[in-house]
DNA sequence: CGACTTTGACCTGCGC
DNA sequence: GCGCAGGTCAAAGTCG
């Protein structure tokens, strides 16, 4: 996949928008320019300049346009890579079935993209089963799984999906050295759900958290950080490439364009783009001093955009909300679990 | 002091 | 029926 190409182009587009008219007062200024420039830029030069603008910026949204429907493109087609991958994982990890029946049962779910949006596989279960364990309510929802990639160094079990876990059991397993971590949603006293959480086999930097049934409350953090009915992976070994490209794309395209980013850096080029359009004068009449500070290289600009956008994107807590909130998505836009 | 975690014991299902 | 393995319980410990 090659996005470099096109986020490249983008940047340049997006952080100094109104680069003309930047580079426009660099002329040193001289003490009788306040005197003819509110006569000299008549309102046709004005509106010139407005439309030249505006051809810009429709030029710039076809050309974001077109960016964004290759990503689209791209995404569909590891996507459905993925989906190659998992059936030829399922059908070899279901092969030499000698796990217990519930395993298998999960495997199956987990093995078929990790969702069970319906439930099937415990519809199959028998009445002797719920017969024999009254306690511990069947859990007829789906299953699903999600990956997150910790620092090495993180020995913890803790997955933040914005719910809220009580831990009430950790085990070792036969196939995995890890110990699995039990946890059982604490949010809200009738909940339902719960949570496996272990370490990937394949990579120990990977926390696997395998959720079962349905939340039926909202998420604490639903604003920020999306719902955690979680993307399930399927049993891609740690799927790093996948972990990695979505988010990745996406901070990058707010590298360029990120509401966080832009009232420290944007609103200033709004600002110099309002001065610049409607008080050119305005500013011309103003001495030296007070441009410097409103008009930044467009270089420092980008540098600061640049080191916000990487100072997020290295904080592990950040990108694990963000890969939440993406996976939230992701799942409302395919409700069936189909990828 | 309440909420949470830890951890050994116990329960349950499954294969032999 | 027995042993194994996964899952759960609950008392004790820890922390803010």
């Amino acid at each position: 996949m090659d996005y470099s190409s096109c986020i490249s182009t983008s940047l340049d587009l997006n952080i100094r928008p109104l680069r003309a008219h930047d580079e426009a007062p660099k002329r040193e200024p001289q003490e009788t320019d306040f005197m003819d420039l509110g006569l000299n830029t008549s309102a046709k030069e004005k509106t010139g300049a407005l439309v030249e603008e505006l051809n810009r910026v429709s030029a710039e949204n076809k050309k974001l346009t077109q960016m964004l429907t290759v990503m689209c493109e791209n995404y569909n087609t590891l996507r459905s890579q993925v989906m190659d991958y998992m059936s030829k994982n399922a059908e070899k990890e279901l092969s030499p079935s000698k796990k217990r029946k519930c395993d298998s049962n999960n495997n199956i779910g987990e093995n078929n993209n990790n969702i069970l949006a319906n439930g099937a596989s415990e519809s199959s279960s028998t009445d002797e089963d719920s017969s024999k364990k009254p306690r511990e309510e069947k859990i007829t929802a789906k299953i699903s799984r999600l990956y997150v990639r910790t620092e090495a160094s993180d020995t913890g079990l803790i997955v933040k999906d914005g719910y809220q876990w009580r831990k009430y059991g950790q085990k070792v397993t036969r196939d995995n050295p890890c110990p699995r971590a039990y946890f059982k949603c604490s949010f809200a006293p009738s909940c339902p759900v719960k949570k496996k959480v272990q370490r990937s086999v394949e990579d120990q930097a990977v926390l696997v958290a395998t959720y079962e049934g349905e939340h039926n409350h909202p998420t604490q953090m639903e604003e920020t950080q999306g719902s955690s009915r979680c993307m399930a992976i399927g049993s891609v070994p740690c799927s790093t490439s996948l972990n990695s490209s979505g988010p990745t794309i996406t901070l990058d395209l707010t590298k360029s364009k990120s509401p966080i980013v832009s009232p420290s850096s944007n609103n200033n080029n709004d600002n110099n783009n309002n001065n610049n359009n409607n008080n050119n004068s305005n500013n011309n009449n103003n001495n030296k001093t007070t441009l410097k500070p409103k008009t930044e290289s467009p270089e420092i600009q980008r540098f600061l955009v640049e080191q916000m956008a990487s100072s997020l994107t290295k904080d592990p807590s950040f990108t694990a909300a963000l890969a939440a909130a993406i996976s939230g998505k992701i799942f409302h836009q395919n409700p069936t679990g189909k990828w």
